[in-house]
DNA sequence: TAAGGTAGTTACTTTAAAGTGCGTACTAGA
DNA sequence: TCTAGTACGCACTTTAAAGTAACTACCTTA
């Protein structure tokens, strides 16, 4: 038997980590291929990126949809559940971004590069 | 320079990883000293503990009081900053709630013990 | 007087997550 | 014909986070 004692800790478990709420905040703006999901994340590798999508489907978070041809071609995009996730990915967007301004206000030399991956969050 | 690409990518480094989310949710329901702290919280070290405190602490979002006493007494409390880096805690708290619920449903053997830590998510 | 509680620090070890590099099977284009 | 792109799988290595254990210095209570 599995035990929590804080919702919180289900949320991590799905959603925690490096790239996940990066790869849904990317399939908000619409169905993605693989390769375009590598292109956009700065610095993920294609096994990683593979293995974090591949989670996400398991959980329900995200669909995966293959084209049988040759070449191979994959599309992932976010299921509905998928989208309440993103409530939460919303959230710690605009808090970081607030973050990240009052820090430079406060004369630390950081930048958020807007508009380079999303255009959005 | 330190460049993101998303905001999320900051309230990752600010209240991401195993323990802060935790340790904020704590701090919501009232100052805590650090064994109490350590009581409630179930698997952390203490060195961990306080690692993670002073990390929040440099961060802005928890206040460290320091009693000039021995034996030693330190009071951990958030500060407003943190108090609003808890509207995400309590986002992640309520979407982690529902998706127990829901994987109970689906008839997954795990549980969610209320209560047993701030009583509230 | 010996144990237990207080809030740490330091050094070392373990583990999970992520990174690296390779191979596959096929196609399109130069 | 050679190169590049596509979406992986597999084996191995690296790294960061966390865990463990021991030590400090003092007080209270049994």
């Amino acid at each position: 038997m599995k035990q929590y004692n804080l919702g919180i800790e289900a949320t991590l478990e799905i959603i925690g980590g490096k790239w996940k709420a990066l790869i849904i905040c990317l399939l908000m703006s619409g169905v993605k291929r693989t390769s375009e999901l590598q292109r956009h994340i700065d610095g993920i590798s294609q096994k990683v990126l593979i293995q974090q999508l591949r989670e996400l489907e398991k959980d329900g978070l995200v669909r995966r949809y293959v084209f049988q041809q040759m070449p191979p071609k994959v599309e992932y995009s976010l299921t509905e559940y998928g989208v309440t996730a993103n409530k939460i990915v919303e959230v710690m967007c605009s808090w970081g971004k607030e973050n990240i301004k009052m820090r430079q206000q406060q004369g630390e030399d950081i930048v958020l590069l807007e508009g380079t991956v999303t255009g959005e969050f």
